[in-house]
DNA sequence: CTGAAAGCGCTTACAG
DNA sequence: CTGAAAGCGCTTACAG
């Protein structure tokens, strides 16, 4: 420690005011003289002054501190969404407080407990569990505001949301496959379980996919068939194995939809490797609108999730949430519109 | 607000102890018994206690908190590197203060003093400018450590530094592509000025990369010409355009170096859509070992920088300082390598 | 091991 | 407009 610097004591003295008057005028709150000011202004940059703000923080009450918790910074999804939710919340004075779980619910619920203790006036929320929210549960009773992205979590019904309709992003993307006249239809997917029947699971992104992936297929008077469903854990490298898996049955599909931007690199150097021209012998359809899908040839056909606005959106409904205090009001729930962008992987040259 | 939830003074209260044991019990610091521990414990989770991290952090003089301040987290080098961050800082108990400057010079400034008002334990900085850091060594003076990563800073020799070896990574690239036999060699950058005369400019990545590519042609004994350095702005299009002007020379270049993965984007794409066959008509080399440019055909050469590595090495580096107090040691500087890895994009099929 | 008191650095009523 | 006092919720010596 450098010591702690001086003190709005210290600054009072050199002025020659009381503390109070030179907290106003540092502060910007309360009334005091244009002279008055000037003087406590000019001992302060003399002192070399700097606010605590944690003093400040404990008084006041609010820290103009969010919490933003992730999955993973590093995934551009997120990355993307983080950007929007700084866009919007840095300039009304709200400074970011960032957690990175990895996936883990009890790395999820030290951070909240922790963010929750240097006291955010609120949290953002990209879920590691769709089936425990006890923890969110917990920081909405005391106090702290949450808003949800991208998943949906159990047992917190006072939460507000800002998601992306999944299902109907899935089902647009299988229709144009159906369109274009594609029967055996694949999906390579990290949705654990083949059948979406578990309730919890059916929350997250890759399983509201799926379920769209189901509707779609329904819709087209087509049976699904449990050998089109690639599973694969959430990296390229287990994309690539499941699509290969697939692109070896006795009767392959046709057109594959991968159900993330991570699974689609993965499945895409498959289809290559595998020597398949696109769209003639294999159809693509990935997510996300990456710089590298339209880097490929044939470019790839995605469905084109609005992230930056997932974080911008968030960023407005909890900036509302903070401002609105101690008001009780219904949670708010956004769910934004993917749009598909077809391209060379699907769309015959 | 809800209020502010049971003080330790509650707990104390309703445990029946002194607020100094009850600050132990729940603290785990000092000497408590066994009993009384429980007595408090199980007084603070009947209440629904959490400790206030602003009082403890005013008293302690440490917030267990820092400061991370770069121009993108969109931006996946930068995305990266703060998960490397996180990666080693929070384990050892520390929170990440998120700022995005985008590139602004104020907003930095402004990130900064917000940053030490909230007092963070340290912070780590990628600059927006070169030239200006007197913010930085102020922030320093104040007892702030400061950690720069990927840019230098002119101005603040007190700042411990995690950077690359940018010269000599554009350097082996130039290498590169003179041994496979090419004397025109063009550079896409975002360097301002042609040549780097300016001092300030120097230290950016983009202008050292620049001076690499100088050096490297002048050690194969070729001549540079102003005509091969295609200038663009710090974004895809922009390279598209440089690059595509480079292409229509009346003696257009046979290789081309891209000092940055974004401006790789666009250079690929000039090349795809100008008709040229990599590399048997252009070579083309990048930066940053990103999922595309394996997806791409060819696959991009690349210099591969270890991104995740640089923020690791920062946060550790930060820690340390933090944790030597006020000891003023010297600087600390480390200089990562890049590395070369060949592919389609300039190796001969 | 436990407690009473002081104090961290501010802001907020309350007087004047 | 300005000031003296109280207080936010903790931790830290200092006694016992």
């Amino acid at each position: 420690m450098t010591g702690n610097g001086p003190s709005l004591i210290d600054v009072a003295r050199a002025a020659g005011v009381a503390t109070a008057t030179a907290g106003r005028a540092l502060g910007g709150y309360g009334q005091v003289s244009e002279r008055t000011r000037e003087r406590v202004l000019a001992a302060a940059a003399e002192l070399g002054y700097r606010t605590n703000g944690l003093a400040r923080s404990m008084i006041t009450g609010s820290t103009q501190t969010i919490g933003v918790v992730v999955t993973d910074v590093a995934n551009p999804f997120f990355a993307t969404a983080l950007r929007g939710i700084t866009d919007v919340t840095h300039p009304a004075g709200f400074e970011v407080l960032l957690a990175n779980t990895g996936g883990d619910l009890d790395a999820e619920r030290r951070a909240i407990t922790v963010m929750s203790e240097k006291r955010v006036d609120g949290v953002i929320v990209a879920a590691a569990q769709p089936g425990e929210g006890a923890h969110l549960k917990h920081a909405i009773g005391a106090g702290v505001p949450v808003v949800l992205i991208d998943r949906l979590v159990r047992g917190v019904p006072e939460a507000d949301t800002v998601t992306i309709d999944n299902e109907h992003a899935a089902a647009e993307a299988v229709a144009h496959l159906v369109e274009l006249g594609h029967r055996r239809i694949g999906v390579v997917t990290e949705a654990a379980s083949r059948v979406p029947s578990s309730r919890k699971r059916g929350l997250f992104p890759s399983a509201v996919r799926l379920r769209g992936y189901f509707a779609a297929l329904r819709e087209a008077g087509i049976a699904s068939e449990e050998d089109l469903i690639g599973v694969a854990r959430y990296d390229r490298e287990s994309a690539y194995d499941a699509t290969m898996r697939l692109l070896a049955l006795p009767a392959p599909p046709t057109a594959l939809l991968c159900t993330d931007n991570v699974l689609a690199t993965g499945a895409y150097r498959a289809v290559q490797d595998r020597g398949l021209r696109m769209p003639e012998e294999l159809s693509l359809i990935g997510f996300d609108d990456e710089p590298w899908t339209t880097l490929v040839r044939p470019e790839l056909t995605i469905v084109e999730q609005p992230t930056y606005e997932l974080g911008t959106r968030a960023g407005r409904q909890l900036l509302d949430r903070i401002a609105d205090g101690g008001a009780t009001r219904r949670p708010h729930h956004v769910e934004l519109r993917a749009k598909l962008v077809a391209r060379g992987s699907t769309l015959p040259g």
